[in-house]
DNA sequence: ATGGTTATATACTCAAGAGTATATTATGAT
DNA sequence: ATCATAATATACTCTTGAGTATATAACCAT
């Protein structure tokens, strides 16, 4: 941490110093790259289809080096799962702390996450999610999912206790939000016209009003 | 086809002979016990974890005797594909024969969706679906899903016209139904007090009335 | 400048996995 | 009875994939 400390040195440091990125930066930056391109290739190949050797090639180096910076293939998905739990309680958080009802929160919730889905990390993750793993990941995975459950659905009951959602039960809202957003990482390519936002406004109307006509249809 | 030609039977067939199965049926039968077992497989470990030693020690035959049932790996997935697709075209089927508004065959197709969906053969299927594959199996993929997305979606217009859906886009509801369908294969265990049908239910009453309250909430 | 640590590469090991060559046993038709 | 074909098994091949033993180059602190 305090590593910077000036008490005695012998030779001043160049100026550019400090605005030069460390040795740890630096690997923290390229453990980052490694995930990205892990991601971009688990989108393409499912992640017991995209193997290492693979990855080392699409990054340059030779697969020695990439264990420098990973310890196995299992941790890669371990990583990619912690990456998506993090934005998503970032995402979370900014929910909670939008002013506004329960219903409200859980529209700014949902299209912060399909943001999300539509980076490759997010789209590996729900890849790594559906998938099958390792007991080490699986465990991992469970956890983290469960937690995120267990935010999204209070906005729900926030929701109902505020008056802006109808009495329903929080789990179906969830499952139905939660695999509407995952599934659109099948379909969804960002270099169409329509924006992660976009999708987001559009599946969480469909979750708000419904699709029932309103009027009685009397033929 | 016509291989039972009685023209001239030197020494008469058994009188059990008729309900016995005939070799042909014995074939189909063990094809079909293959695809059950490598669709719970597949649930269990995915589709490359899933292996063919592995299928084949579940169904206690060897390697070679397998293949002697399938070609290749890939073609349990087209198999599999295949055989959920059959069962969604028979749902649409029995959706279009129903009386009723267009929201009613959704729905009624709904249910029955989430049947299949609760089923080993049906997860397998989406499990397959979400993975990435050879270009053969992804071909073949996209083209009945095409297929069924199109069946799908005419319900909803033809709801629209009848003015049982609102006006709405009906991709929207397409993704977010099968998205909830699909994830459902992820959390559902038939051996829960809810059964598939159930499940359905409370899904589609969200998608269909939303949960928006009516009332307006004035505090 | 020099020694310790970090980064990178060469050239492997070892296991598992898809698929097969080939032999043997059953079955069904004449 | 016998012959073709279907069904099953033994014992392989060949490839790929995860992970490593070990050597060398770069960097950084003293």
């Amino acid at each position: 941490m305090s590593r910077t400390s000036r008490s005695k040195p012998k030779r001043t440091d160049p100026a550019w110093s400090s605005v030069l990125p460390k040795r740890e930066e630096i690997h923290r930056l390229k453990r980052r790259a490694i995930l990205q391109t892990a991601a971009e290739l688990i989108n393409e190949a499912g992640f017991h289809g995209a193997s290492v050797d693979e990855l080392a090639r699409r990054l340059n180096i030779t697969k020695p080096t990439l264990y420098h910076y990973i310890p196995s293939k299992d941790d890669i998905a371990l990583q990619l799962l912690d990456l998506n739990f993090s934005a998503t309680s970032r995402a979370l958080e900014a929910a909670e702390n939008h002013r506004g009802t329960g219903l409200d929160r859980l529209r700014h919730f949902a299209r912060e996450y399909a943001e999300l889905m539509a980076t490759p990390e997010g789209a590996a993750a729900v890849q790594i999610a559906m998938l099958p793993h390792s007991r080490k990941v699986r465990t991992h995975r469970d956890k983290l999912f469960r937690q995120v459950d267990v935010s999204a659905r209070s906005f729900i009951v926030e929701g109902i206790e505020d008056g802006s959602i109808r009495q329903c039960d929080a789990r179906w809202v969830d499952f139905l939000l939660f695999g509407g957003l995952h599934w659109m990482t099948r379909w969804f390519r960002s270099d169409r016209q329509q924006s992660a936002a976009d999708v987001a406004g559009s599946l969480f109307d469909l979750i708000e009003f419904g699709i029932a006509s309103r009027v009685d249809s009397t033929d």
